[in-house]
DNA sequence: TTGTAGGCGTTATCAT
DNA sequence: ATGATAACGCCTACAA
């Protein structure tokens, strides 16, 4: 009350409280972090110097002494304002976020810095990391493995001593293209994602690589051998959805159906459609991946293959806090569920489709 | 080549390097940090040593000793699984991100830690902080200011010293209601979001009472005196959107137009119209707030209020950037534009409206 | 061009 | 119940 307020230049450190208070560092420490330890009005006395002159431990300081931060990272291998346009990502990022609060750990978010991303892991201060779609042929791979942070990797193959979340892949894209075939649709096309850095014929396990095998088999269980056409999109928003649609028609395709690789792509895909004068379902049957929220309220409601997104976010976390804490599970790979979700954006073939075969441009 | 490598039990440090490069420390720093203040082979040498080993800076060193962390913290009110339920905040956290990686900033999310902001706040090792949503009426805020992290706002209410970001609220609003009072609408539901800590007659500042000024003189433009009815949201989800509309539904309500303080609101709005058998915008005319990326492909295409998320995101991280590396522009109020943008979800009230006097349930 | 020494602010160890 | 002192790993005047 009577010591004059002085706009302190720097910020007050643990010595200062310790000299106001006439104790050492060592008590002010424990006053914070261990009171029990302290006599209980000494704690009382250290806190409230601490207090007045605005003392707050600092992090950073913390972290160094600890060895450890309290944070874990989301690695991912785009820039964040790619993964923030496909609406799968806000999901996951919910996810993984609310299973960090849970535990008491911070989130940062770790994308390429000046393009590198090993750069970005060597720079985040984190305990561990939850890499999102990162394929095991990503240049700079063994770098970043060399960080030695604990990382568990989602909706990506990699070598069985990896820790990883998936789902059911295979079973959910087989299961929309039974379904497909099922209601009469042959000329099928398939609008799948690639990252230029995911090149499938260098990586024959990415979960697209999956997805696709999981069509052509539902494609095979309902009796249709013709295999699908595809066409590639590199990022999975509703632009690409739109423009993938549109190259196809271009280059002559007439499909009857669509199976998208996720819902922001089959959305695309739908308005593409529509611009094209085709009416959902009528003309063209679409069917999406991921079962977004959205899904449900676009025009019109989506027939989607759901997968548990924030649920997959959740599973990371709790698989890589149990790496960190050194309690690793039996089981270091998680997979969970899809099913195919039935709305209104498919139906069987218009009668007068098929007058041109789908792909190519033979006259 | 010829030594043999061992498990290293420890991360290898710069002494590790300075001692196997036969240097000292300092030059192993300027191997990293300032190459050009070494012989160019004393450099390379060093570097070689330190990859051999597997050396690499440790972050959180650096952050003490530099006392900078190269990160900046988005902070939010609420946990992150309820704020990514709103597609809204996946647009602006790309934006916020967006603007990070361009300068070679590090994002950081701080949201509520075991129920306190501050103590989140505490925890984090930001450079700045640009808080989402941040009531200046938050309990915890002047422990938040204490912690003397420079922070820019952004759609909150703050005292004039307090750098924000904002979109000219009442004008959006006010260009919304006087459309549909013009259309015919008398029977207007106002759907508004106000988090509890925030109420309104504490905080007469709020972006929610800035919008619901805007609709009210919105009204009077058009000539309209009745005030609208209001029913309060206490998440801007599309969940949230649906209850309310029930509620008010219930309560004896029967407007010909909504007009919802977010696009997640009236999406939810719209389909909760829709289990009432009420059509969109024939029987109900439904207004957003936001445009994001989905309001044109939901069903039918929202009618609403565009902001520019992602520059909004953006347009604080520079403020904030700028704040932080001493150099404040000389207006530190940024307010980006707003405009109505007309699809499909309105139209003029049906002729069999107003039966009942909105409001009380006087028979 | 390179080295010495001290500081960044905290926690941990070992005394007392 | 408290304190002295040494890490934690790096950067950076200041020297040489």
């Amino acid at each position: 009350m009577e010591e004059r307020v002085v706009e302190h230049p720097r910020r007050p450190t643990i010595a200062d409280v310790a000299e106001r208070a006439g104790v050492s560092k060592t008590s002010v420490s424990f006053a914070f972090n261990s009171p029990n330890r302290l006599a209980p009005d000494t704690a009382e006395r250290i806190r409230h110097v601490a207090a007045s002159i605005g003392y707050r431990p600092h992090p950073v300081a913390r972290m160094l002494s600890q060895r450890r931060t309290g944070a874990i990272g989301m690695l991912t291998p785009q820039a964040l304002g790619v993964m923030f346009e496909n609406p799968f990502f806000g999901a996951f990022t919910a996810g993984v976020s609310t299973a960090a609060e849970a535990s008491g750990y911070a989130l940062q978010l770790v994308s390429p810095l000046a393009g590198s991303l090993a750069r970005a892991v060597g720079r985040a201060t984190v305990d561990g990391i939850v890499a999102i779609g990162l394929p095991y042929q990503h240049p700079e791979v063994e770098e970043i493995r060399r960080a030695g942070i604990p990382m568990v990797t989602v909706d990506a193959a990699w070598p069985a001593d990896m820790p990883t979340v998936d789902v059911e892949e295979e079973r959910g894209s087989r299961e929309a293209a039974s379904y497909i075939a099922s209601l009469g649709h042959r000329d099928i096309l398939v609008i799948s994602i690639d990252a230029p850095a995911a090149n499938r014929d260098q990586a024959p396990e990415t979960i697209m690589a999956r997805r696709l095998r999981g069509y052509r088999q539902g494609l095979l269980d309902a009796g249709v051998s013709e295999p699908p056409t595809e066409v590639i999109a590199y990022t999975a928003t509703i632009e690409s959805g739109r423009a993938a649609f549109h190259d196809a028609w271009s280059n002559g395709h007439r499909p009857t159906a669509v199976l998208a690789m996720s819902d922001a792509l089959a959305i695309g895909a739908m308005h593409a459609a529509r611009t094209l004068d085709l009416r959902v379902p009528a003309d063209v049957s679409i069917v999406g991946y991921d079962d977004i929220d959205v899904a449900q309220y676009v025009d019109p409601p989506l027939t989607t293959v759901r997968q548990p997104i924030r649920r997959k976010g959740e599973a990371a976390v709790e698989l890589l806090l149990a790496v960190v804490h050194g309690e690793p599970p039996s089981d270091i790979h998680t997979t969970l569920a899809t099913n195919l979700i039935v709305r209104a954006s498919t139906a069987p073939p218009p009668q007068w489709a098929r007058p041109v075969k789908g792909g190519e441009a033979e006259p």
